[in-house]
DNA sequence: GGCACTTCTGTAACAATGTCACCTAACAGG
DNA sequence: CCTGTTAGGTGACATTGTTACAGAAGTGCC
C-alpha cells in the first residue's frame, strides 16, 4: 500500500498516470508497496519472485549483471525518479537474462507488482509505451558500456569511472574500495589498485583506506579521452 | 512495391499482419520495397536516412556495433523470417546507439519505411508488442555477448564462434578469414590467428587459407565450456 | 592497551590478450 | 609469368587477468 505521498512521487515520474482512471490509479496504490535498503543490500521484492517495476524514491541502486563464475559488471545506475523494469522479466516478453538490482546507498524503492503492471500494460497503451521507452533507454545504456569495454583501455575506464561517481556523490571524496570498482568495470582488484596506484603517481588521485580522492579533475577528464 | 508473394512472406513472420485491414496491408505493401546485397555490402535504404524496419527474406545478415576506432562486434545475425527494428532508431524513442548491418551471404531484403511503421504502430496495437518483442529479443541476446565478453576467454569464445558457424552453414567447412572472426568477437586477427593455430596443433580444426574446417565438433564444444 | 578477527590494499610472478612492425604465402588478373 | 592484393605468420613488447601471498588498517572484545 503506498501513501498519498508515494503516489505524488510515482505520478511525477510515470507519464501515464494521469491518465489512468481514478479506480486504476487506486488499485495500484493498493497493490503496490515500498521497502527501504541499506548498502549493499539485494533488492527482492518480499510478495513474489518476480519484482515488477522497480520505483527509486530516494538513495541510489546499482543494476549489475552478474555471470555465473561471480563476475560482475555494472549496466547502469537508478537516480531517484529512475524507474527499472528489466527485473520483471516475467512481464515482458523474450527477455532473457537477469538483471541484479543492490542498493549503494540508503534507498527508499517503490515496487508496482507484476501482476498489476501486467493488467494496466493490457488495458492502457501509454503503458505499453512507457515500457518500451524504459527498455529502450535501458538497451542505450548497456551498449555504451559495451563501447567502453570494446575501446577503451582500463585506465580510461577508471578514470571515466571516477569522475561518474564525483558526479553522483557531487565530492571528490569518493568512498569506495578497489574492489568495488573492479566489480563495476567488469575486472580485478588486481588491476584496479595498480592503475589506481599509478593514477596517483601522477598527482590525478589521493588513496586512502577505502577512499578515493579526485585532486586533478582535468587531468582525469584528459585521461578518460 | 512489394510482389505478392513478398507480402505473404511478410505476413508469415509479422504476427500482426493479418490483423491489419485490407487498406492497411495495401499502404504497407505499396510503400515497401525490396533490395539484394551482395557478401559484403552494407545495407541502407536508399529512400531514407533511417532504415525502418529490415526483413529478411533469404540469406544472412550481421548487426554489428562499430566503435569510432573502427572495432567490431557482432550483436546478433538475422536469418530468413527474421526481423530488425534497430535501424529504425528514429521510431523508437530513446534508442541511442547505432547498429550497422551487413550481408554475409547474397540477401534478400524488405523494407518497411520508418514513416509507415509509425503510422502502424500508432493505429495498432499489436504492431507496438511486436516492436517490443522484437527489441526485448535482441537486448537479450546483446546481453548474451557481454556475458560471453566478461567470462569466457578467447579459446572458449572462438570454438564457439566456429560450431555457431557451422550451424549457420549447416557444414563443417567454414569458408571464413581470420580477420572476419576477429571482427566478429571485437579482439585482434593475430589473437584469432595464434588461437586458431593451437587448436589445429591440438587437431580440432584444420586451417586453409580463407578457410576452416572443425574436425573435432565434440572436442570443440568440449572446449567452449 | 592488547588480542583476535575481518577487510582492504600491495606485490610479485606468471598467463592471456592486445598491439605493432614487418614478412611471407596464396590468389587474381592482366 | 609478373604484379598487385589479400590472407596469414611471427617476434617483440604492452596491457590486462590470475594466483598466491603478505602486510596494514579497522573492529570488537577482554
Amino acid at each position: 500500500m503506498l501513501t498519498a505521498e508515494d503516489l505524488a512521487f510515482v505520478a511525477d515520474h510515470l507519464s501515464f498516470m494521469n491518465r489512468l482512471k481514478p479506480q486504476q490509479a487506486q488499485q495500484l496504490a493498493a497493490a503496490s508497496n515500498r521497502a527501504l535498503y541499506t548498502p549493499g543490500a539485494l533488492l527482492h521484492n518480499r510478495q513474489e519472485k518476480c519484482n515488477g517495476l522497480v520505483i527509486v524514491k530516494s538513495g541510489q541502486l546499482r543494476a549489475y549483471f552478474e555471470s555465473e563464475d561471480g563476475k560482475e559488471i555494472t549496466l547502469f545506475r537508478l537516480l531517484p525518479g529512475n524507474v527499472c523494469i528489466l527485473s520483471a522479466s516475467c512481464v515482458l516478453k523474450n527477455i532473457t537474462f537477469e538483471v541484479t538490482l543492490a542498493a549503494e546507498k540508503q534507498s527508499e524503492v517503490l515496487f508496482i507488482p507484476a501482476a498489476v503492471w501486467e493488467q494496466l500494460s493490457a488495458a492502457n497503451s501509454e503503458v505499453r509505451e512507457f515500457s518500451m521507452e524504459i527498455v529502450n533507454e535501458r538497451f542505450s545504456e548497456v551498449m555504451w558500456i559495451m563501447e567502453q569495454m570494446v575501446s577503451r583501455n582500463m585506465g580510461q575506464r577508471i578514470a571515466a569511472f571516477l569522475l561518474q561517481q564525483a558526479e553522483f556523490e557531487k565530492s571528490a571524496t569518493l568512498p569506495i574500495t578497489h574492489e568495488a570498482i573492479a566489480k563495476n568495470l567488469g575486472t580485478a582488484r588486481e588491476v584496479v589498485s595498480r592503475i589506481l596506484k599509478y593514477l596517483e603517481n601522477n598527482n590525478l588521485i589521493q588513496l586512502g583506506r577505502g577512499q578515493v580522492i579526485l585532486t586533478d579533475l582535468e587531468g582525469l577528464r584528459e585521461m578518460s579521452r
